[in-house]
DNA sequence: AATAAATATATTATATATAAGATATTTACA
DNA sequence: TGTAAATATCTTATATATAATATATTTATT
């Protein structure tokens, strides 16, 4: 005796599982194009992102941990490699003794600007055959899903 | 001068976005419950999943990786833990002298099943808030969108 | 002020992901 | 049949994620 296929009483397991293929795909894809591309991870490219919305101020460890979405807050061994790279510059907090602060480099503005345009690119013409309104759509029903879940 | 707000042309980088950002949030909320309750992680519930597909049939590593999600190809030592802690058995393939097979065990089934079981309660009881109808609509938008970019 | 609690980060250990390269074996083809 | 190409997997090296623990420092409490 086997289920034929999946029944009604799944459909939220079914949505969770879809939407972890989904981003799979498309993360395995994007990360990839990255490495090849630019020789960096999408890891890294998540660190640039919050570092170069600070600008020149810098930002504490904790700070920009906080703002990832693909690394945890366990980043020390991340930032080290960044900064021997020269794409993130460290000092110590001047306002606080235990903790660090850090920003982005002229050279890693460049390259998260370089792969931001290309980051751009292959999304669009991935996508392009979406529908608009299925795309707000699916922003919005994505926004709702995740607030339901950091709501627990 | 900045930016009030996310501006069309970048709706496609924005549903990217929210897609991981919501996945990550699943991810590590369910990863962590795994973890906590099961001692085991996504990728081996991943594992397990397929090979309970596979019942008491023996299946390839080649055969098996092919349907995970969450983990790449590379899973020789991924298996080898898996096998050490009892879950998974190999043997060299009777067919073909380059490869191996692996099934899961009886063991592996009895922690696949309890885990499932946990998995299906925390996603329904997370996603009970949103309606049946924008479920499947979600459903169906995903699984357009990973078809897009496979299509690639 | 003295001390307990909280905080920021580093350190360590382990698990996993990705790529490159090595090896054994099978398959396809001249 | 002999050999080149393809295949399955492993090995190695490196990057990253998670958890647990340690350390220094700050903040809060008495």
């Amino acid at each position: 005796m086997k289920k034929s296929r999946p029944r009604k009483e799944n459909l939220s397991l079914r949505l969770w599982l879809q939407l972890m293929k989904c981003t799979k795909t498309i993360e395995t894809n994007i990360g990839g194009q990255f490495r090849r591309f630019h020789g960096q991870s999408l890891s890294r490219y998540d660190v640039l992102s919050q570092l170069y919305r600070f600008e020149e101020k810098w930002g504490s460890i904790g700070e920009v941990a906080d703002l990832l979405m693909v690394s945890g807050r366990n980043i020390t061994g991340l930032i080290d490699r960044m900064v021997m790279d020269g794409l993130v510059e460290r000092r110590p907090n001047p306002s606080d003794r235990r903790g660090f602060q850090m920003r982005i480099t002229g050279e890693g503005r460049r390259i998260f600007l370089r792969m931001t345009d290309d980051h751009e690119n292959w999304i669009e013409n991935a996508l392009s055959g979406i529908p608009t309104k299925d795309k707000e759509e699916l922003v919005e029903l994505l926004v709702r899903v995740r607030r339901t879940f950091e709501a627990l």
